[in-house]
RNA sequence: GGGUCGGUGGCGGAAUUGGUAUACGCGUAUGGUUUAGGACCAUAUCCCGCAAGGGUUGGGGGUUCAAGUCCCUUCCGACCCACCA
């Protein structure tokens, strides 16, 4: 049968050829300005609520000189969510730029001996390109690059309102220090030990810097249960886990027979009495007033300096708790016997105080304990999982005595202890954060420069306003020798003291990139805006961003100090909201055909550009959208390639069965409608069922970002017409419009190709607006009226400016249903109902009693209960 | 140790949210087609069984007319965080 349809086409149709068509609208459409944003133009539609804004945003690269094939993976579902907003009236924003400042440039350049601004711009020249063949709608012509000073004096403009607010200050702190970038690292930068970029490992150093008062918003970040935005759990949870809110007590202590205080950090205030010994940190620095000529003093400092030659990694892999005495006791202030105070590793000077006052509950303490024969107090009850001891008040009585505690009592007991600490006067109510304040400078080259002076005068002097940016200077000896290479350039550093006017030196330090990428995505709303950083206009046209595309690596970094500018934006009173993006979606990796990760050494990596120049871009986007769900992890299979790469053959060469062709311009008038398109107006209910359910299904999956499954819906309706003799010019139109969000060359092809076609012209500049828009009218496309309006070129017409078909529910009801009958729940049979009668059980129970397969199992049976699910199931219990 | 998400054919993965488990694709088999080929087309493909039928969503138990889906229990895996007092 197939043969005699193949035998009787009338159209003849070229092969599928991916490149020739790829590369041929890409030039159409960058030539007619298609994928153009004209933010006047939306701002005016989106103001008199014409239409709405729909703002995508994909994390922005960085620019490391190769389009991975995971970047595509990343963007392809981002551009068809965008591509299909459009197709449904949005005006959609999707921008783009590059994280274009950091350390891969710098080293990149010391080992090759470029300069690192020219090895990036040359690098986002090499994406962009390659970008561009993924077919995004992306508007390039509003690219960001984060390194050019048109976007750091704006990094420079808020670190000085920062400043302003004290939220950026410099202090010498104990820090995370790569040895080999030779730079200091944020919490959230050390990775089990290790730096993130270079993998090596990290050591505690002493340095001054600036620093961001992340920890004022702590509490603001914290994601509270009625918090409605649509952002994973996992990325909820762990952003609270890493704020690390701890409600507890600092108790005062008093060093027997000295006079020096300390404080302890509990967490779990209700154990105090318990507790026995006190653990000091080996870095904190009341150890050496502690010991100072003591015979303890030369065993404990050889301690403390063991201690600090290890690197962050030898500490946490050391499991085994070591310690030394310092000869020294604290007061109990709960009234119980002197606690001797020792030095311990497992004692972190990061959390609390850094010092611990340790008791017989707790595992590690009893383990440190026995190690050392310290002993430990009596207590009522130990701990066990879960279970707190219950709190002594010291003299044998006990505080609370209210039998096993529950969740809810230990709460109520620690409210009721802190409260009898803070009378006492022995101690505070005090809230401990994991978080801390963010470390923002970094002693490397290629970044934004820290807009600020040193004075010997005046002190620290923040560059004025007026006088931004504080431009990179292109001329640094930037090779790393654990000093701020800026400080090499000696003219860019000397500067005159905007308050006294005398002699003074830049600030030598840059931005961390995470600083960049904090609030890109306000910029990118009008990247060349000279007068502000963005405009309130602007975001209350566009804000906040409603989807944003990302990995998951980024959950406890940026996605928070995003969060945090945005609430800092906020206090300033720069924009209206608290969040910057309604909804995240974290993307999975694809992996190398061995189901490893890709790399070069592994030889496992897939370059996109080899796999577009077999198959093309639309086929590598279907493939990507179809391999596994956005949030999975999973090999690329090329064989599984051909299995898409077949199905955008099988729709190109479904117009062979499409009628209703054979008509022009001139013989137009001559007919109506229903002449011209016979085989419109034939389809039968089950045409229209499957043509409705895949409308329907592919809408909402795109809209869910189930991508996968919409494009099995597409290859399930194909193998539906494909059994067809006939496709209907009315099926093939909402075929290639559901696609073309996945596959938009291919679609734009068979598009434009069936208007030319229909109108029997040779090519589209042949036509005028009014072929096209009469066409229009004779039901091809729904709605070119709105076109001319969109693009400047009236004699452009894209597939990608068609409106989404619209599914009817009418059409989702056949009329005849087969309904699955069961006896005891076991399958027996189906039966097919016409749908008129599906709403009458007894209808439908006696259809099903006289179905030879139903009634064989009903035979000498009891019906005790039907069970009828209308238009679904039947279920006879006997 | 904590958190999050999972466990369904040979593989990637579906399942209208409690209603025909294995959609769609890959792979495989057989046949066909092409000068040859990675290609293309047709048919088949969860397991047992000639069939009638029976079994199957990591294991065990439960709720229900009905469980991949809900509850209990147990085993296994992935990712992230972790000597956090």
């Amino acid at each position: 049968m197939q043969k005699q349809v193949k035998s009787e086409r009338k159209l003849k149709i070229d092969r599928y050829d991916p490149q020739a068509i790829e590369s041929k609208w890409r030039k159409v459409w960058k030539e007619n300005n298609l994928y153009k944003f004209d933010k006047d133009k939306v701002e005016n539609e989106i103001e008199s609520k014409k239409k709405e804004k729909f703002y995508t945003l994909v994390e922005l690269p960085y620019p490391s000189g190769d389009l991975h094939i995971g970047h595509w993976f990343s963007f392809v579902a981002p551009d068809i969510l965008s591509r299909f907003k459009k197709m449904n009236g949005f005006d959609v924003f999707f921008p783009m730029g590059f994280d274009a400042f950091g350390l891969p440039a710098e080293n990149a350049a010391i080992k090759r001996g470029i300069h690192p601004q020219d090895w990036t711009i040359k690098n986002i020249e090499t994406m962009t390109n390659q970008f561009q063949t993924m077919g995004t709608m992306i508007d390039w012509s509003r690219v960001t690059i984060t390194c050019l000073p048109e976007y750091y004096k704006w990094n420079q403009w808020i670190f000085l309102k920062m400043y302003e607010k004290g939220l950026a200050f410099r202090s010498k702190m104990l820090s995370n220090w790569c040895p080999v970038d030779q730079t200091v690292l944020a919490n959230e930068h050390v990775e089990n030990g290790r730096c993130w970029r270079c993998g090596s490992e990290v050591v505690q150093k002493e340095v001054e810097q600036w620093f961001l008062k992340i920890t004022d918003y702590a509490e603001k970040l914290l994601w509270k249960d009625d918090n409605k935005l649509d952002w994973p759990n996992s990325v909820k949870t762990a952003q609270n886990e890493w704020i690390g809110k701890k409600e507890g007590v600092k108790i005062k202590h008093k060093v027997v027979d000295m006079d020096l205080e300390f404080e302890s950090f509990s967490a779990y205030p209700s154990w105090s009495w318990a507790d026995s010994y006190i653990v000091i940190a080996p870095e904190h620095p009341i150890v050496e007033k502690l010991v100072k000529g003591t015979s303890e003093e030369k065993e404990v400092m050889a301690f403390v300096k063991e201690m600090s030659e290890q690197t962050e990694l030898e500490r946490k892999e050391t499991t085994e708790k070591r310690g030394v005495f310092t000869g020294r006791f604290a007061k109990d202030p709960f009234g119980r016997p002197d606690m001797p105070i020792w030095l311990a590793n497992f004692a972190l000077i990061n959390f609390g105080t850094g010092i611990i006052r340790c008791s017989g509950h707790d595992e590690r303490d009893i383990e440190f304990a026995n190690k050392y024969h310290i002993p430990t107090r009596e207590v009522v009850e130990k701990r066990k999982s879960g279970t707190p001891a219950t709190p002594h008040d010291g003299k044998g009585g006990i505080l609370h005595d209210s039998g096993p505690f529950t969740g809810r009592e230990v709460n109520e007991v620690r409210e009721e202890v802190i409260d009898w600490i803070e009378k006492k006067g022995i101690g505070k109510r005090f809230i401990n954060y994991h978080l801390h304040d963010w470390s923002i400078s970094r002693q490397r080259y290629w970044g934004t420069p820290v807009p600020m002076i040193h004075c010997k005068k005046c002190g620290i002097v923040p560059v004025p306003e007026d006088q931004l940016p504080v431009t990179l200077p292109y001329e640094v000896d930037f090779t790393p020798k654990g000093k701020a290479p800026l400080a090499s350039n000696e003219e860019w550093l000397s500067v005159t003291c905007p308050k006294c006017h005398g002699k003074a030196t830049r600030d030598p330090e840059t931005l961390d990139t995470f600083f960049d990428s904090s609030w890109y995505y306000y910029r990118y709303l009008d990247p060349k805006n000279e007068k502000e950083a963005f405009s309130k206009k602007d975001v209350d046209d566009l804000m906040p961003v409603n989807i944003y595309f990302g990995g998951g690596e980024h959950t406890v970094g940026h996605t928070l100090y995003a969060r945090f500018f945005t609430k800092f934006f906020h206090d300033l009173g720069l924009v209206p909201f608290h969040e910057f993006a309604i909804k995240r979606i974290q993307h999975g990796v694809v992996l190398g055909p061995d189901g490893n990760r890709m790399s070069k050494s592994k030889g496992n990596v897939i370059n996109p550009d080899d796999v577009v120049k077999e198959f093309g871009t639309d086929a590598t986007r279907l493939y990507l959208s179809f391999m596994m769900p956005y949030n999975s992890t999973g090999p690329w299979d090329t064989s599984a390639m051909y299995g898409v790469y077949r199905f955008l053959k099988r729709v190109w060469e479904l117009q062979e069965r499409v009628k209703g062709e054979g008509f022009s311009p001139k013989n137009r008038e001559e007919k109506d409608a229903k002449e011209l398109y016979p085989f419109s107006l034939t389809l039968n209910p089950n045409d229209l069922y499957e043509m409705h359910s895949t409308i329907k299904k592919v809408t909402e999956d795109i809209e869910k970002i189930s991508n996968n499954t919409a494009v099995a819906a597409l290859m399930k309706w194909l193998n539906y017409l494909e059994a067809k003799e006939i496709v209907s010019i009315e099926e093939y139109k909402n075929l290639i419009l559901l696609l073309a969000p996945f596959a938009p060359y291919m679609t734009e092809e068979l598009c434009q190709s069936v208007i030319l076609n229909r109108l029997g012209s040779s090519s589209l500049s042949d036509l005028g607006i009014e072929d096209l828009r009469a066409h229009s009218l004779e039901g091809l496309f729904q709605d070119l009226n709105r076109i001319p309006d969109q693009v400047g070129n009236d004699n452009f017409i894209s597939i990608h400016q068609q409106l989404w078909p619209e599914f009817d529910t009418k059409y989702l009801v056949k009329d005849e249903v087969e309904i699955v009958v069961q006896v005891n729940g076991k399958l027996r049979g189906n039966i097919t109902v016409k749908s008129e009668q599906l709403k009458v059980n007894s209808k439908v129970e006696e259809i099903a009693k006289k179905d030879e397969k139903v009634s064989k199992w009903l035979e000498g049976k009891e019906i005790k209960k039907v069970i009828y699910v209308p238009g679904k199931i039947l279920n006879f219990v006997v």
